[in-house]
DNA sequence: CTAGTGACTGTTT
DNA sequence: AAAACAGCCACTA
């Protein structure tokens, strides 16, 4: 048969991002920058916030996962309660952020 | 083709 | 430690 099951063309080349994401395990976080890495595309760390940011509603990709290298919640636009939704899902995982809003790379880095 | 932009990052103030 | 700078790379107009 070999018929291509695209439900979702990706005719952006995101799914390699995707595909990492996807292996973050409940609890843990990774930083765009070692996403973008682990997909073969080191130095593509703003590709790698470009493909999540692209991010249909309906997905089962665990975006929240992922945060900057700093260990903050990226803020997006002005007003977004993305970034709010983001730290509430980490935290329900039992990701601890700091009194400044930062997570301990040290202690909750996904190390593959 | 150039210019502007962004869920980024490492270095320098 | 926080902010500013300067690279970075793909997408858009």
């Amino acid at each position: 048969m070999g018929f291509v099951t695209r439900r979702r063309p990706d005719t952006k080349g995101h799914e390699p991002f995707y595909a990492i994401v996807r292996r973050i395990p409940r609890g843990r976080v990774a930083t765009y920058g070692q996403v973008a890495a682990l997909a073969g595309r080191p130095g593509a760390a703003r590709q790698a916030g470009y493909a999540l940011a692209a991010l249909p509603a309906d997905n089962e990709v665990p975006w929240h996962r992922v945060i900057n290298a700093r260990g903050e919640v990226s803020e997006r636009a002005p007003g977004s309660p993305f970034a709010r939704i983001q730290r509430d899902l980490l935290r329900v995982e039992g990701v601890a952020f700091d009194d400044r809003g930062r997570v301990d790379l040290a202690r909750f880095r996904w190390d593959p």
